[in-house]
DNA sequence: ACTGGCTCCTGAGGGC
DNA sequence: TGCCCTCAGGAGCCAG
């Protein structure tokens, strides 16, 4: 039942890593959009404000990435839920919803492809201003995101600790995927309440969710090189899932049948004995 | 200050 | 085989 890739803050991470090289120091000599309606429309005035000028060195920041082009501001590109950036040879002919190609003096394209148009490619001037990126919780390997940061921010609030984690705004990065797989690492109810959860339990959690992101990462970094290389392939290998879409298959653990319940409309998987 | 619900979009999958 | 219907999902946004 593979969909699209879906990128998470580890595919992110290593499209990034990906292209960083392809792109920091290139110039871009023009800028082909044949579909700019994407969540916002791509600003008309973008090829030629990014037409000749040199690529910085490409940063993230939650799921956003963000290339610097010197004298035109920040790209901000956000992957939405099926987007993704590929490095390829000009002369490769685009597919369908290959909606942008940066074209590099070196003759290669950086191309971006989302089929359902819920990502973004904005340019801002002062990025971590930027309203989409200024309100945005600590990145999960920040040293202050931590268990007692969750306990504090939690507070007395009533939202399910699953929605809790996955809002941007108490931490970046962890979606649908990751919040089910670190909440059943942690032990803890995805339906429990975030502001009846002690510190410990917390500190569980935190630590769960950077081991669970770090682990992805890792896995995505062994494949950088079909990453860059692979035609539509962009070396996805997603972890060894305890809960994600495992509903009626046995815990791992325990071997009670996996749950999914729907929470904010989203799909949670969890095992009703691990974790309470 | 919170919280839940809506929205954008396409392709997959099921029913017939 | 083909058509129609339903649904998922990131995350900003808004109403209550």
């Amino acid at each position: 039942r593979c969909r699209f890739v879906m990128p998470e803050l580890p595919e992110v991470e290593t499209t990034l890593r990906g292209i960083a090289p392809h792109v920091a120091g290139r110039s871009i000599e023009g800028v082909e959009i044949r579909e700019s309606r994407l969540r916002w429309p791509i600003p008309e005035e973008l090829p030629d404000a990014l037409r000749g000028r040199l690529i910085g060195q490409p940063w993230r920041r939650a799921k956003y990435l963000l290339l610097p082009v010197e004298g035109a501001g920040t790209l901000i590109i956000h992957l939405g839920m099926s987007g993704s950036l590929r490095i390829v040879d000009q002369s490769l002919p685009p597919r369908k919803h290959d909606h942008v190609d940066l074209n590099l003096s070196s003759g290669k394209s950086l191309r971006f492809h989302d089929p359902r148009r819920f990502g973004c490619m904005l340019l801002s001037y002062h990025p971590e201003s930027h309203s989409l990126i200024q309100s945005l919780g600590p990145e999960p390997f920040d040293p202050m995101f931590d268990g007692r940061y969750l306990r504090l921010l939690a507070g007395q609030r009533k939202t399910s600790i699953k929605s809790f984690v996955m809002d941007s705004h108490v931490v970046v990065g962890v979606g649908n995927i990751y919040a089910s797989e670190s909440l059943f690492r942690a032990g803890i109810s995805p339906l429990r309440a975030a502001g009846r959860i002690s510190l410990q339990r917390y500190e569980r959690l935190a630590r769960a969710i950077q081991d669970v992101l770090a682990a992805a990462i890792q896995q995505g970094g062994t494949t950088l090189r079909d990453f860059v290389n692979a035609e539509g392939n962009p070396g996805y290998f997603r972890q060894t899932l305890n809960v994600y879409e495992r509903a009626g298959e046995p815990c791992r653990a325990c071997q009670t049948p996996i749950r999914m319940i729907r929470q904010a409309q989203r799909a949670t998987y969890w095992c009703p004995t691990c974790q309470s």
